[in-house]
DNA sequence: GCGCTGACGCGAT
DNA sequence: CATCGCGCCAGCG
């Protein structure tokens, strides 16, 4: 049989995980890696999409745990991804994701506009 | 076999 | 709020 590797296996997980990010949310990718069971493997994570290929994957609502893309500024994949997310109704500015309401919702949900 | 780098995270300053 | 340093894992020279 074949021999089934932990890394194919982990990969998969994360693209799962970052395909189960809803339209107009983002994610950062140590919460991608702790929805794929992978907890602390952020920059796994960070491979996994660098090494994708998929057009249909949701990459770009992945961001930092700071809010910020991780793309490096004027980079093409930043601006790519400033676009994508501004198009999906998510609040850009100069790199940082900015999420809807005041930090009345911080508590609730770090990562999620409107949860309520 | 070893060391560096990297689409990172978090605490401390 | 910005910056620095350390930890973690995996691919590459």
């Amino acid at each position: 049989m074949a021999a089934t590797s932990s890394s194919d296996d982990s990969t998969r997980r994360i693209l799962a995980a970052v395909r189960a990010i809803p339209r107009g949310q983002v994610a950062g990718y140590g919460e991608v890696a702790r929805l794929a069971g992978l907890p602390g493997r952020a920059r796994l994570a960070a491979r996994v999409l660098a090494a994708n290929e998929d057009p249909a994957l949701p990459w770009h609502r992945v961001l930092r745990a700071d809010g910020r893309i991780a793309f490096p500024e004027g980079s093409p994949g930043w601006r790519e991804q400033c676009r994508r997310l501004s198009a999906e109704g998510v609040r850009v500015e100069n790199g940082r994701v900015r999420r809807a309401r005041g930090p009345a919702d911080l508590d609730a949900a770090i990562w999620g506009p409107d949860s309520a």
